[in-house]
DNA sequence: CAAAATGATTAACC
DNA sequence: GGTTAATCATTTTG
């Protein structure tokens, strides 16, 4: 492409100041004499229509006796010199570049995400163990969150593909067009301040085209999220098992239902799900708890039943058939018992106590407890924490009605020291 | 299908 | 950073 122009430019150098030259160039045409200017108007045209048609050898011989002249270098660097001044001083100033905003955040988020940044191929492989590990319990859960990994290492293995792909063209074409310009540089005034120019120019374009792949993965990314991750929302329920052994934990920690972290992690692991599951699961459980205590009261009495029964599997039998909290007892007037008082609980609970059959709920309440005391009584008084914990409603009825909160209770047993203490906190029923 | 249940998210708080 | 309380969005239930 920038040949002809030169080579052109070279005819007329020859044409000029250089007999030899010109003497050549004439030779290469019609040779004839011009009989008038028409004529040499047409060969003019001639020659410069056929010039492309000049053989490579030709064009090399002409140019090798160009660099050969010997004003050459001279007028070569007044040439570099007036370019510098000129063209590269114009262009220099807006040299540095700026890093695009719009990049920076397209790739903090593909490396928050995990598409960019170093190869993290065992991660996913853990997690698929682990997601093995756990079995039957919350398989469906990272076996979503394994078909999320899935299909977000696809995006990622994509986005590398490409990313080398340009990167590859464009080092070739980089690499080619230096090779050019380092050609060309021989017999036109170029700098090698222009050539890293010209690199940078051909990089900006090339990073414009990568933005392109940035910004389309990125929307990958967002649209997986919202399938999977963000399908979050998209709930699904805890199995049977699992709510369970946090109900049991929940109950037999009434008095502080507060799990440790340890805690947390050791029913996460029993239940197949995330710590912070757990820790949403016990924030729903005490709020809910707390706003309607009479709706988990049978819950309560059953779980308090069940944990006093699994701790000591002795003399089930005289327990059960002896108190109406127990499960086995349900549809009965145990049953009824329960709900009715759980009732006038609330009531007293949400209408702060007077007006309403004090002395009765007070009965029922107490005789309630008496009756989960002779439950314990009787099953081996298997734990603090329970006993304690049945007592606390009674507590919360009494001295503060409208204020249910575990945290302003007194709970004396359990502020044993400053500091929690390194497994010292729960060591009781929850196995 | 409406209501209840339930897991997750959010803002405010300490 | 963890909690509470309110709320959202979905699932389960009657």
């Amino acid at each position: 492409m920038d040949e002809q122009p030169r080579l052109m430019h070279s005819h007329g150098v020859g044409m000029a100041g250089h007999p030899g030259l010109a003497q050549h160039m004439q030779d290469g045409t019609a040779g004839t004499d011009g009989e008038g200017r028409k004529q040499d108007i047409g060969d003019i045209l001639q020659q410069i229509m056929t010039i492309t048609d000049q053989s490579l050898d030709e064009a090399q011989a002409r140019k090798h006796a160009l660099n050969c002249h010997r004003m050459k270098p001279a007028l070569f660097n007044v040439l570099c010199e007036i370019k510098e001044k000129t063209v590269l001083s114009i262009r220099g100033a807006q040299e540095e570049e700026p890093p695009d905003p719009q990049l920076m955040r397209l790739d903090n988020m593909l490396l928050a995400e995990g598409v960019a940044g170093p190869e993290k191929g065992g991660g996913s492989a853990a997690a698929a163990a682990a997601a093995a590990a756990t079995g039957g319990i919350g398989a469906d859960n990272s076996a979503e969150h394994s078909d999320y990994r899935a299909k977000l290492s696809q995006i990622r293995q994509i986005y590398h593909t490409e990313l080398e792909k340009y990167e590859q063209a464009c080092n070739e074409f980089t690499t080619h067009v230096m090779n050019l310009l380092r050609e060309q540089s021989r017999t036109r005034p170029i700098s090698p301040k222009e050539i890293e120019r010209m690199v940078g120019i051909i990089h900006r374009k090339f990073s414009s085209i990568q933005m392109q792949l940035k910004q389309s993965t990125c929307e990958a990314v967002m649209i997986l999220r919202s399938r999977f991750l963000d399908a979050r929302r998209k709930r699904r329920n805890f199995n049977k098992q699992a709510t369970e052994i946090l109900n049991e934990y929940f109950y037999s920690h009434l008095s502080n239902p507060y799990p440790s972290e340890e805690a947390k992690e050791e029913l996460a692991k029993k239940c197949g799900i995330t710590v912070s599951q757990v820790s949403n699961w016990f924030g729903n459980k005490r709020i809910r708890y707390k706003k309607n205590i009479s709706k988990f009261q049978e819950e309560a009495n059953m779980y308090a039943a069940r944990t006093a029964v699994n701790a000591t599997s002795v003399s089930a039998h005289g327990s059960q058939a002896n108190s109406p909290s127990t499960p086995n007892s349900a549809g009965s007037a145990g049953s009824f018992n329960m709900s009715n008082s759980g009732d006038l609980f609330m009531s007293v609970q949400s209408l702060n106590g007077d007006s309403y059959q004090g002395g009765q709920v007070g009965a029922n309440i107490q005789s309630q407890v008496d009756t989960l005391r002779h439950v314990i009584s009787q099953t081996g008084g298997y734990s603090d924490s329970l006993a304690a914990s049945q007592m606390y409603s009674p507590q919360g009825i009494n001295v503060r009605p409208t204020n249910g909160g575990w945290q302003d209770a007194p709970t004396p047993s359990s502020v044993t020291s400053p500091t929690e203490g390194p497994g010292s906190v729960h060591s009781d029923t929850s196995n």
